[in-house]
DNA sequence: ATTTCATATTTTGTCGACAAAATATGAAAT
DNA sequence: ATTTCATATTTTGTCGACAAAATATGAAAT
């Protein structure tokens, strides 16, 4: 079950991997003090590469660090969230944009049968909310690499990618918006295949829009 | 004249300054190998905090790491800039739309006199175009801080303002581009004084849109 | 002369120890 | 009881040394 396939890699990498899934599973709190010399010796391993890992997570802003005072696990509060998914709602609308003329027919065939197998999953059992949660982005990154921008990959592939884990996990045990998103995500596969940009673009932007909405609203009533 | 005021600092930030300057300026080439003992020594340190500073470096992308063989300048050729620059215009565009809303009439009056700066700058000596060229980043990133999206400044920020940086290191001998990149920054602030959000964004983007076409030409010229 | 392979050298990866800074503790003064 | 300050403890910052991997070197075979 564990992750225990890295090839041969180096002990920075898997620390970072390990403190990522940690990080957005909730297993280390959010805000949470990250002690160097006991997460060196929970993985078994010195101090050095761990630290490198910890500028690596500060790179992916999954951790923050102070000079002299170590590293803390981010906040995602009200705030955070509501600019990530402003500046993810220009990105992906233009990945979307870009990748209704870049994707192959093909990819855009793999995409719809990615949403059968969701659809496919919603009906077997609603309750799988995690699997299903990954899924989506999937499709979302699927796009992302349509638009065959590197930089755009990097950005929202290493980075924002985890943010956006992370705040599903937060919210996602009642989260019941996946009847609306899949129909939204046929759309926006609807509208690549007919290589219409502006359209896909509009369709990911409002995708987008209602899913912050449902977010923020599940952050209004734990705040209440 | 050397930048010598850092408070009281750990090493792996000096050193992460330190390259970042070597590496935006052309000090350190373009895909250079970057020998860890050989910097180490050349900056006063121990190979740890220069370590750090490189994965910061990595997460910064001006340099890129390839395990057990070690760390080498980014290159920037004609496809990541290309995909810079798409990236910037989504973001910038972004930022300018939301600028016109939040910013105050203060902090555009200051945009308007950081114009005046320049355009004196460009009347007395045509030929100092370094400082001219940082002065178009203030310009940017004073939208981008006006846009209050803390993840936006982080992004455009810290990461890619040293790539435009560089290239414009690379390419500014020959740019000629001052005169209508001022005005075409004059009628932006004339926008977000109106307070339109969607002007001001559609003029942000032909701006950057013009300097990628202008950037593009030189790489042609140069590779011909 | 060119290629292939074994060996030597260099370079990265990792550790443990010490120094310096931040934090926690507790005694003294009010 | 509360505050202030000095001292003890913990935690981060840094170094030098060794191990392991990658690379360079040069001898042998064709």
């Amino acid at each position: 079950m564990l992750v225990n396939t890295h090839q041969q890699s180096t002990l920075t990498d898997v620390a970072a991997h390990r403190l990522a899934q940690s990080i957005v599973t909730g297993e280390l709190a959010q805000g949470q003090k990250l002690n160097e010399a006991e997460l060196a010796e929970r993985f078994g391993m010195g101090r050095g590469p761990l630290r490198e890992a910890l500028r690596q997570l500060e790179g992916m802003r999954l951790v923050k660090r102070i000079p002299n005072a170590g590293a803390r696990v981010v906040v995602l509060d009200r705030k955070t969230l509501s600019d990530l998914y402003a500046v993810r709602e220009a990105l992906e609308g233009m990945a979307c944009r870009i990748a209704a003329d870049q994707m192959t027919d093909e990819e855009i065939s793999q995409l719809s049968i990615l949403l059968d197998r969701h659809e496919a999953q919603i009906n077997e059992q609603g309750g799988k909310v995690y699997a299903q949660s990954e899924g989506d982005l999937d499709f979302h990154f699927q796009i992302v690499r349509g638009s065959r921008n590197q930089m755009l990959m990097d950005l929202l592939g290493s980075e924002q990618y985890q943010l956006l884990r992370m705040c599903r996990y937060r919210t996602s045990r009642n989260a019941q918006r996946t009847g609306p998103a899949l129909q939204q995500h046929r759309q926006i596969v609807g509208a690549l295949a007919q290589r219409d940009g502006e359209l896909a673009e509009m369709l990911m932007r409002r995708h987008i829009q209602g899913a912050w909405l449902s977010i923020s609203e599940m952050i209004d009533k734990e705040e209440a």
